[in-house]
DNA sequence: AACTCCTTGTAACAATGGTTACACAGGCTT
DNA sequence: AAGCCTGTGTAACCATTGTTACAAGGAGTT
């Protein structure tokens, strides 16, 4: 597991760390539609992404879906971390989109590094910076922007995070992730196409007009 | 100052700490209204609140804004911190919501600290969470509630924060921080009226089904 | 009192998004 | 081919929210 941690994060932590890492933690290997963590759990690591994609998503009382952000190659999931220093349940849900690599790594860890290694302690406060960045970002999708916006985003991010510009899922699942119903997305998408930024096909979008 | 911050940080920092916080930092009372930031501004020190409270607000490129949360007394904002380590410009406004009185901390002392002391870590850790926290708050009420219950959790906000059960707004005002029209929120008001959660007076809103 | 500014109330209408219901198409199994 | 399941297209309708326009009230000023 050493050389892909160092391919993924030998740019970051020094030798020793990295040393460390791959002695405590646990590669593991993720399919797609695998569920890492869910709402309520107590989570006790916190994963390094290696390669591949996971989606955090959000869920009211009523069991609506928000997906919020999507974590990649080099990031970890701040709010996993903030749950593990709180030793509170988790908030969200998190799904492997894609089949994922990753280092899981005990909290006890996580936190002897904080102290230990600046690089660690860096990284650490970049993740929480990047995810309130994100979380920024979603804020302004949902308070600011049209459902049909939102949908083109939703695609071009897709689009991005998978290296495809085919987008493989169904109108049903795109209505769960914003938070809608599958007409709408149905209805939304049509115009799209008719816009000749996308194409419908069976169980798949393309994506045209990405930028 | 010193006796202030002991009396707000008092149980999290050692007294070296408190110490060094009060010969680096500086004191500031800011008025009602007082901006603190505005957005794409850089950031050159942090607040810790010593009371009062703070409304950090979000704003799109057509200029309509969102409030976010509030910050009270033992908090500060990790959006700015999270701006400091990053030299990133403010992707927030945040304005004083009562007459405040805080310490301002530059931020070259704030990242020593981190390496120095186990209680400021904890502390800007926890800042961090407590942000997360609210930027999900803000996420579900935005994404899962309706306007009239937005509304109504708005003013509960409003009078936990000033702990007063009359909130002195206008229609006006409420509409820009959830983003929506004068004569929605007028509307909304009247309904709230007519079930006996609110009464409307001119300039202020008493609210009278807290719970 | 007359005037002005700010705030609130309300009606009428438009736009967006959510719901229900149903037809039909594609692909798979038997 | 017949049957089945899943996914998509579409119409009709409803609810919520946003927009425009205007009336009127409260409070302060002249």
């Amino acid at each position: 597991m050493i050389q892909e941690l160092t391919q993924s994060y030998g740019h970051l932590f020094e030798n020793e760390l990295l040393e460390e890492i791959n002695q405590v933690g646990t590669f593991k290997e993720l399919p797609e539609g695998f569920k890492l963590i869910e709402i309520g759990e107590y989570i006790k690591s916190m994963p390094l992404l290696i390669s591949g994609a996971i989606k955090v998503l959000r869920e009211d009382q009523d069991g609506d879906e928000l997906l919020l952000y999507f974590l990649e190659r080099g990031d970890t999931c701040a709010m996993t971390l903030s749950c593990c220093l709180g030793q509170t349940k988790s908030e969200i849900r998190a799904i492997a989109e894609l089949d994922t690599k990753l280092v899981m790594v005990p909290i006890r860890k996580m936190e002897e590094w904080v102290g230990k290694y600046r690089t660690w302690r860096n990284f650490v406060f970049e993740s929480y910076h990047n995810r309130l960045m994100e979380m920024l970002e979603a804020i302004d999708s949902i308070a600011f922007m049209k459902m049909d916006e939102r949908l083109l985003k939703y695609l071009h991010d897709k689009v991005k995070v998978t290296s495809d510009i085919m987008v493989h899922t169904t109108h049903q699942e795109i209505a769960y992730e914003l938070h809608t119903s599958r007409v709408v997305i149905s209805r939304l998408l049509k115009n799209l196409e008719k816009l000749g930024k996308i194409k419908i096909h069976r169980n798949k979008i393309e994506v045209i007009d990405r930028h």
